[in-house]
DNA sequence: ATAGGGTTAG
């Protein structure tokens, strides 16, 4: 390891174009077929070394024009460098030309797709290839396997799945591990569990991608216990980590998210960056934002993901001035933002209420940074003026939009949310229409029309739509949120205020306080309610809903008195922020936590816990 | 020799 890093250190540095004066050369002295063999390899390791296309370009060209013709393996390394590089129009055009191909080629070109983000061609090659007599091996099963994984589709997923059972591969701990990822990817958690422990030979990465399919399937817990017992078996790497990171911050687990940091700086992994990014997400999301700030100070070389985090987490708490000061900082440093951070921009403006500032992101965007906003961005801009009750603006927006498939549904459901908000039932019905086409299979959009109708009094036309639902048997969750206390899981779902517990009035005066100061901030909106429960013979105030905020509250007698959470969902702004100090002050330590009902339908800066009913 | 698996921000 030691060794290989010295001479890669030590060996001169040759600059490209005198590369290619030494391909030149080589090329010349050595372009009798059948001598070639020195120059090919000599030719293969300049392609090897070669970071510029231009170069892999011109000794493509002479190939060419020295007629030479395209040995297998030479024309699979210039394959592959077109591949390295990114150019994958240059490989497609090089694989039609070959006259002759094998399995290294088809899978080089397979991958160079995948890159590409065009996983579906991917798979069309592999499907294509024993047309052409060419029998796949473990390669081409994992590569075809990973585009799968990028297309997220189970069923094409489980066909190559087949597939590999068919020609015996079930025990390459390679093709395990990538079938284990594509499930997790295309929802089948299960299904990677079984691949999982049925196999022989695990290393890190299978236990690795074990992890991450549980944090992204919601199952945080799953993915800390599986993570416990790696220990027993290996050491972790930044991988496993910042997935591990990944899952305490899904669960709002402050505590093990705390031992999982502590593991990070013991394995001196603290400033690997994917690690950074995903610490100061799993601080900002179990409600310790100074604790994000310190691991985002604590970073001697930024890099773009990490701030991106920040700028997410800064908006999320409402501190929008921070935000773009640190979006300043990183332009200044030369760090070019993406599209996410644009969208954790624009989402800090609209928490904040600077709609005109937001817009102005926006327009730049193209210009300034180079990024064509997608819908995304502008379903938080129709966000953003939905909740400064500039209707006209987005509805004029929405229209201009182009968005398909769940882009349009989100969009248009913000816009939805902001006309029931306001009250604008001319809009509402706009949005109704666009929307329609959704209605066989989402409950969302015909909740938020329910909710609409019924805020602006219209009961015939509300009964209307409860009947299309129940008619189509369409079924919304109901919103809910929850809080682990004293190792157990607590559900909030939304309903009614029944009665009161113990401290009740002093919850019920919080509660009112906290609405009159939203209203202060422009909020419209109505209402909030409660939940109760029966806790053996104890009645315990299980949970509080208000429009914008899903707040649960655990009300228990223990040794030490009572103990009162809160938690919330979304938005949290300077004035929530305080008012949940004082909450805890009053009550005791207040968590944070990430509403992980995957049936919510978020539109990002609004949640639609406001579609209960 | 050339092709294969896991991580972060919405």
């Amino acid at each position: 390891m030691v060794l290989a890093s010295m001479a890669g250190r030590l060996r001169p540095v040759v600059k490209q174009p005198q590369l290619l004066a030494l391909a030149n050369n080589n090329f010349h002295s050595n372009s009798v077929p059948g001598s070639s063999s020195s120059a090919s390899s000599r030719l293969v390791h300049l392609l090897r070394q070669s970071s510029n296309v231009s170069f892999v370009t011109s000794i493509h060209c002479k190939i060419v024009k020295l007629g030479a013709v395209y040995s297998g393996s030479t024309s699979n390394h210039l394959l592959t460098s077109y591949v390295r590089l990114g150019q994958i129009a240059h490989a497609q055009n090089l694989f039609v030309e070959m006259p002759q191909t094998d399995i290294v080629t088809w899978t080089s070109l397979m991958s160079g797709y995948i890159s590409a983000n065009q996983p579906h061609k991917a798979i069309s090659l592999f499907q294509d290839m024993h047309l052409h007599e060419i029998k796949p091996n473990h390669y081409a099963f994992c590569t075809a396997i990973n585009a799968c994984s990028h297309l997220a589709m189970l069923n094409l997923g489980q066909q190559i799945h087949a597939q590999v059972e068919v020609h015996g591969l079930t025990s390459d701990t390679v093709v395990c591990s990538a079938l284990i990822d594509m499930y997790g990817k295309s929802e089948g958690a299960l299904y990677a569990r079984r691949i999982f422990d049925q196999m022989k030979n695990q290393n890190v990465i299978t236990w690795s991608s074990m992890v991450s399919v549980y944090s992204q399937n919601a199952q945080g817990y799953e993915a800390i216990a599986l993570f416990g017992k790696f220990l027993h078996v290996g050491v972790p790497n930044p991988f496993i980590l910042s997935s591990v990171v990944n899952a305490c911050a899904s669960i709002g687990q402050l505590g093990l998210g705390k031992s999982m940091h502590c593991k990070v700086i013991r394995h001196g992994h603290e400033l690997n960056y994917f690690i950074s990014g995903a610490l100061i997400d799993m601080y900002a999301k179990c409600g310790c934002f100074e604790s994000s700030k310190n691991v985002f100070d604590r970073i001697e070389s930024q890099t773009l993901v990490p701030y991106t985090s920040m700028i997410v987490a800064a908006g999320k708490y409402g501190f929008a001035r921070y935000a773009l000061d640190l979006f300043d900082e990183m332009r200044n440093e030369g760090i070019i933002p993406n599209d996410v951070t644009l969208l954790g921009v624009l989402h800090a403006c609209s928490h904040a209420g600077l709609v005109d500032m937001g817009l102005r992101y926006l327009h730049s965007m193209k210009y300034e940074y180079g990024i064509k906003p997608c819908a995304k961005h502008y379903t938080c801009t129709v966000d953003m003026l939905g909740r400064a009750g500039r209707l006209d603006e987005a509805y004029q927006l929405s229209k201009e939009v182009h968005a398909e498939g769940p882009d349009k549904l989100l969009l248009w459901s913000a816009f939805l949310s902001a006309c029931r908000t306001h009250r604008r039932l001319d809009l509402a019905a706009e949005a109704a229409d666009r929307l329609a086409e959704f209605d066989s299979d989402v409950a969302g959009p015909l909740v938020v029309m329910l909710n609409t109708y019924v805020s602006a009094g219209k009961w015939k036309n509300a009964a209307n739509v409860w009947s299309t639902m129940k008619q189509k048997g369409i079924y919304k969750e109901p919103g809910c949120s929850w809080v682990e206390v004293k190792n157990k899981v607590y559900v909030f779902y939304v309903g009614e205020v029944s009665s009161a517990g113990t401290r009740a009035a002093e919850v019920m005066d919080l509660l009112e306080e906290f609405e009159v100061k939203m209203r202060e901030r422009g909020f419209v909106g109505s209402g909030s309610s409660w939940v109760e429960e029966e806790e053996g013979d104890k009645r315990v105030i299980v949970g509080v809903h208000s429009e914008r905020l899903a707040l649960g509250f655990a009300h228990l007698s223990v040794p030490d008195g009572v103990t009162i959470r809160v938690m919330k969902n979304l938005r949290m702004c300077k004035d929530c922020h305080d008012w949940f100090k004082r909450v805890s002050d009053i009550v005791g330590r207040v968590i944070v936590v990430r509403d992980l009902n995957r049936f919510h339908q978020f539109s990002f800066g609004s949640c639609t816990c406001g579609d209960y009913w």
